[in-house]
DNA sequence: ACATCATATGCCTATATGGAAATATGTCAA
DNA sequence: TTGACATATTTCCATATAGGCATATGATGT
């Protein structure tokens, strides 16, 4: 078997930097495709293909406007992978860390002083 | 010019859902790779592949213990995908939904009433 | 109808993949 | 040393890419 295709989900579609970049362009606003081929400077058939992918992935929306196509940024596609990569968010943030110690403070004490029921 | 490896970064690395699943399995402490094999139910060598994958973009860290290898997660890997993706959070969270509501809010009261410099 | 601008699609090629199966490496125990 | 267990690596193959380039489709103005 091949690795999965790209149009398989949000985290394979975003694998692919120049696809970031064009998902940063769109942060700031709807973009036409021609504003995107200047803002990531790749050719513009490269960058049709990969909002088609982006499409396909629902990390986009399109509206025609004239001869333009308006792109425009659909970020609750993006939402599965915060809610997974936030899962382990703990192992690193630091304020995390510091809740860690709290509650083992917490735990402590209340296994020391036998007030309980 | 073809797909960018898998080991180019931990975007990529992370695209393949075993090895999602691989890193949710290791979230609940360090793991031998026979652990890991039950936990994915994927054959020994491919779990092998796939964790290899995840050390050379340093998402795990191994130690050897006798004849096993036990692996454990190294989270802050993770963190660039989380610090991208949170760029995008406003797009979903509802809570931001309501702020951006408040904010055009004051905008409008701002350009309205004409009690300006 | 025509020329022009804007975008999408098709074709080509080198390349890396993921799973399968076989096998190599490494460690312990007797 | 030999055998059993644990893990890693190699080989094979079908498949989907990403970019380059040519071209098709579509809308606009005259």
């Amino acid at each position: 078997m091949a690795r999965a295709a790209t149009t398989t989900d949000v985290f394979n579609a975003v694998a692919e930097p120049r696809r970031r970049e064009i998902l940063d362009a769109l942060a700031g606003g709807e973009r036409s495709v021609n504003d995107l081929v200047e803002a990531v400077g790749l050719a513009q058939p490269q960058v049709s293909k990969h909002l088609r992918v982006l499409r396909e992935v629902q990390a986009v929306d399109v509206r025609d406007e004239g001869r333009r196509r308006m792109y425009r940024l659909n970020g609750p596609a993006l939402e599965p992978i915060h809610a997974w990569v936030s899962g382990f968010e703990r192992l690193w943030a630091e304020r995390f860390d510091r809740l860690d110690l709290v509650l083992e403070d917490l735990k402590r004490k209340e296994e020391g002083d036998g007030h309980g029921t």
